[in-house]
RNA sequence: GGGGCAGUGGCGGAAUGGCAGACGCAACGGACUUAAAAUCCGUCGGUAGUAGUACCGUGUGGGUUCGACUCCCACCUGCCCUACCA
């Protein structure tokens, strides 16, 4: 290589912020309507404001910035939008650390990050950004609210619910983790507690939810949704108490119901205190008491043994006419079903465990196929196994295929069930007990209820002068004025509600706001949405599979249904991709020390290179761990890039044609690839294949090609292909190798076919299958000059060592397999 | 206990019925340099051999196939999710 220093130097720190600044001045970026360009909306999870943007959070942007840059080439209207997730605990619990005003600490926060943001070169509109922490959003979340109220898909009710002591706030299901229950934000265990809190119905959506039908969503997460929405198909089945009860169960053996020997209620069970007797009334107490603690202390693994206690009371096993006892034990779950179980111990392995221990009867209704007749007395664990049903009155008999139905079919014509179909889906859990979320707008009034404030008196906006401290109650109800106000309807005086919402309302619909952040009529412009919507490809974690993604798909049902939006999806295509781990291979984090800052890659390697390397180092949808001096291959070949492109070649060679043949095959071959690898994501391999590219232009430059049209297509294909990986050293060589301003505004090349095609290939000829030569024949070779060849060939010979080939395998362009 | 994902050189990965290890990192040898950095050239799965080459090799064991990293079955290991779900 010549000297280095007859051209400028690769500084990608003098080019990154020239470029950065004209096309944020030029506008380049601004997606507005225009029906006559076919739309696409792209967007990535909106970031929470915790102050510094994560290399994660580069990993999760750049690839997708890159792949909404190659549409936008290939002629697309890109919408590429950006926000803030601006609600939330952490800025709460730093105001209370430091006492700094979780608005003035989310603002300061959100300012970082927006110009850490700018520094990556992405092509968001920024026109579109919106905060969901600013009263002008905020006000829109409350008015969903509202429309969810008036349509019953909002509700309040009493309810035992998981509670974070040290956040003093309820938490949703989802937001409780591990065996010992914790929180997920701190990590304490949670305790239960009685609350008036308010639901969505998100249960109302649980079948339709299950329907993937229509979108392009990994099936990872279509498994991670539909075995946490868990359908079960059984019956419900009515069994009176001798007090005249009713109590119903939900089963998915309704096979089984003449061997439901007890029942079992959850200690929590409504009726618990009806049904027990005198007698047994202190141990059920005790025993009441005992579970209740039980959320407080530790909650035991699966396997722990059974406990329980007698109620005293006993209902009729509405088949058979048997008198059950009902016991209560914390196996059954107040929050599944209905709180109770009809117990079938034969059957059942849970059940079978309980009624061993307190010594219960157990009765065989069901003999599978294929196994020793069943004795109760005899048996070690129950025998879940369908089969045919034996002593069960008047059904006795029915094979086990059958059964299922049979005695779905007996109960409903007995009028004691029906057939039923149960979730363990629940209901969307929106109250939070803190100040920094959307208040819910609600007015509570003595004598009208509780009544939704009116919509043109929204938002509803959080008072600034509040105190923090936690209480277990919301700070908003010990603000001195800010609760008290009139009944919209008889103008008495009244209350606000002092709950405000969970986050992942704010951001259910966040995709919606992205339309038109100023508009104040709706909380989207119509037209806006028309064209705009639904989102085409969304990126993000996978660990929002059961909560986010589960939220924002019922909350577009929701408003479609009440025609506020449209179609059946919000999101068509999803992609997720993995985790950037620390150089140790663990999880990055302040207190291991191994977090990689993006700020100090950029000083030292410049943007560009930060993304090629984020895009190259690992598969995207698994994501690894950093390596430091990984980069450094990633800074190199832009470098070489730079000169290769722009270092006039030492010496006097006159290029071959054939040298520019080969560089214009691979040339269009690599497009053919990269185009190929934007559309699946696979973003290592578009930098794996430019590397590669680079390498053969040194080559063919070696051989004097620089200059010529051959070189003058690749390197234009080249940079518009480089353009949307690295948008700011592709533009400054693009300016510089003599093309107009601005690269980005290029249309995505289209492959010549026949520069590609190759008129050689390597034919492998293998004999059993083992590779023993390579024979370079040309592309067009018929199959009999193919076998011919291959047969000829030395080394074939001395393998065939004289023996007749039984067989001739021809793969055409591929290989010959000999089989002797 | 249930479900999911993954296992290929020292490392990240490529190939997804047909040349295993593309591309890059690290390492080693060399050139340039007073020296270093940068850059360039070369080697780089294992065993045997000067070499041509041969044998082995994609977590383990089996199967399908002319041919398996790739498809099927069982298992092992790691990670993630979930959990007395009736």
């Amino acid at each position: 290589m010549s000297d280095p220093t007859s051209i400028p130097m690769y500084k990608p720190d003098q080019i990154e912020p020239k470029w950065q600044k004209k096309w944020a001045d030029d506008g380049l970026y601004h997606a507005d309507i225009d029906p006559n360009q076919p739309k696409f909306y792209a967007l990535t999870m909106l970031p929470y404001p915790s102050g510094d943007l994560h290399i994660g959070h580069w990993y999760a942007m750049c690839p997708s910035d890159a792949r909404a840059r190659f549409k936008r080439m290939q002629g697309y209207n890109v919408m590429f939008p950006m926000g803030f997730d601006a609600f939330g605990l952490p800025a709460e619990n730093a105001a209370i650390q430091r006492g700094i005003h979780p608005r003035k600490w989310t603002m300061r926060n959100i300012e970082v990050m927006r110009r850490q943001l700018r520094s990556m070169g992405t092509m968001i509109d920024w026109r579109r950004e919106a905060v969901s922490a600013d009263p002008s959003y905020y006000r829109w979340t409350q008015w969903f609210f509202i429309q969810f109220y008036k349509h019953n898909l909002a509700y309040q009710k009493e309810a035992p619910v998981d509670f974070c002591p040290h956040d003093n706030t309820t938490l949703a299901r989802e937001q409780v983790q591990g065996e010992d229950r914790h929180c997920e934000r701190c990590k304490t265990p949670v305790i239960k507690k009685n609350l008036v809190q308010w639901f969505f119905r998100t249960t109302n959506y649980a079948e339709e939810l299950l329907d993937f039908s229509t979108i392009d969503w990994p099936e990872q997460v279509q498994t991670l949704q539909t075995n946490w929405i868990n359908r079960s198909e059984g019956a419900s089945v009515i069994f009176k108490t001798e007090t005249g009860d009713e109590i119903e169960v939900f089963t998915t053996r309704p096979d089984t119901l003449w061997g439901a020997t007890f029942m079992v209620l959850a200690p929590e069970h409504p009726l618990v205190k009806k049904i027990t007797t005198i007698n047994q009334a202190d141990a059920v107490a005790a025993y009441q008491a005992q579970a209740e603690r039980m959320g407080d202390i530790q909650r035991e693994t699966a396997d722990r043994e059974k406990t329980g206690v007698f109620t005293g009371g006993y209902a009729i096993n509405p088949v058979n006419g048997e008198r059950i006892p009902i016991w209560i034990a914390d196996y059954v779950m107040m929050s599944y079903g209905t709180g109770a179980i009809m117990a079938v111990p034969a059957h059942d392995q849970r059940d079978f465990e309980f009624a061993r221990k307190f010594d219960l009867p157990i009765v065989v209704v069901i003999q599978p196929p294929d196994e020793e007749p069943l004795v109760s007395a005899e048996m070690e664990a129950a025998v879940p196994a369908a089969g045919e049903m034996v002593n069960s009155g008047p059904l006795t008999g029915t094979p086990g295929e059958e059964a299922f139905r049979q005695a779905t079919a007996y109960i409903e014509e007995k009028g004691v069930g029906k057939y039923a179909v149960n979730y363990r889906l629940r209901d969307w859990l929106i109250s939070r007990q803190r100040y920094w979320g959307a208040p819910i707008p609600i007015i509570h009034c003595p004598e009208c209820g509780a009544l939704p404030v009116p919509e043109a008196d929204l938002p509803v906006e959080l008072p600034d002068d509040v105190e923090w401290l936690p209480t277990g109650e919301s700070p908003l109800k010990l603000h001195p004025t800010w609760r008290f106000t009139r009944c919209p309807q008889c103008g008495g005086e009244a209350e606000r509600e002092t709950d405000t919402m969970d986050t992942f309302v704010c951001s259910s619909w966040y995709h919606l706001r992205y339309l038109s952040p100023d508009y104040d009529q709706y909380p989207f412009d119509p037209q806006e949405y028309d064209y705009w919507m639904p989102v085409d490809t969304y990126t993000g974690g996978i660990e929002h599979a059961t909560m986010h993604l589960i939220y924002t798909r019922f909350f577009h049902k929701a408003c479609r249904d009440l025609g506020i939006t449209k179609g059946d999806e919000p999101m068509l295509q999803l992609r997720n991709q993995g985790m950037v781990l620390g150089e140790d291979h663990e999880k990055m984090s302040k207190s291991r020390g191994n977090v990689i800052s993006p700020d100090d890659l950029v000083a030292e390697y410049g943007a560009d290179t930060v993304r090629a390397y984020l895009m190259f180092f690992a598969r995207w949808e698994l994501g690894a761990p950093w390596n430091s001096s990984g980069i450094e291959g990633s800074i190199r070949w832009l470098r070489k890039v730079w000169f290769t492109f722009l270092e006039p070649p030492e010496g006097e060679r006159l290029a071959k044609e054939a040298d520019l043949v080969k560089l214009r095959r691979k040339v269009h071959q690599t497009l053919q690839a990269v185009t190929s690898d934007f559309e699946s994501f696979s973003f290592n391999t578009i930098v794996s294949g430019l590397m590669e590219l680079l390498n053969e232009m040194a080559q063919a430059k070696a051989a004097g090609a620089f200059g010529t049209e051959a070189w003058k297509e690749a390197e234009g294909l080249y940079l518009r292909m480089l353009a949307p990986v690295c948008p700011h050293i592709a533009e400054e060589l693009w300016t510089r190798t003599g093309h107009d301003y601005s690269i980005h505004n290029q249309p995505w090349p289209e492959v010549d076919q026949e520069a590609a095609k190759e008129d050689q290939i390597t034919l492998i000829v293998q004999v059993n299958g083992k590779l023993r030569d390579r024979l370079t024949v040309p592309v067009n070779i018929s199959e009999e000059e193919a076998k011919t060849a291959a047969l000829l060939s030395e080394n074939i010979q001395s393998h065939l060592a004289g023996k007749t080939p039984k067989k001739v395998i021809y793969v055409p362009g591929r290989l010959v397999n000999i089989v002797v």
